[in-house]
DNA sequence: CCATCCGCGCGTCAAGTACC
DNA sequence: GGTACTTGACGCGCGGATGG
């Protein structure tokens, strides 16, 4: 069973850069110290550190999906491949034919 | 054995992109 | 603009293959 990365690696996009909203997970929750509060409290440091956490573990998994997504894409594109040397083959063969024929007529 | 190489997967960072 | 998500690049550790 071919997934629809398959489908999409006949097209331009690499289908594993597709973008659908809400899909995934990642990182980012920019660290933010408030500009006014120049005090930094203990509470602010743990939050700041949690935060960090979260978002760490967050693009972790967000880089483990995009390499399987990516591993996959190129198994894709090797199937793809594998496919068309195949068709390729068939049509040269077909042509070499046609031509055996059409040399023979000529004679 | 052991040292070295190689391929692989991982975690992290940084830059780019999408979406609000 | 700010936030969330994606991905390329880098460095690291691990396990298997291989030559000495």
């Amino acid at each position: 069973m071919s997934s629809d990365l398959c489908a999409a690696a006949t097209g331009d996009i690499p289908a594993y850069q597709l973008r659908s909203p809400n899909s995934g997970l990642a990182q980012s929750i920019v660290m933010a110290a408030s500009p006014g509060s120049m005090q930094n409290p203990p509470q602010h440091a743990e939050e700041v550190t949690r935060k960090r956490e979260v978002r760490l573990m967050k693009n972790r998994e967000a880089a483990r999906e995009c390499r399987r997504k990516k591993k996959e894409y190129v198994k894709c594109l090797e199937n793809r491949v594998a496919v068309l040397e195949n068709q390729n083959k068939t049509l040269i063969e077909e042509l070499k034919a046609l031509k055996d024929i059409y040399c023979h007529k000529a004679e």
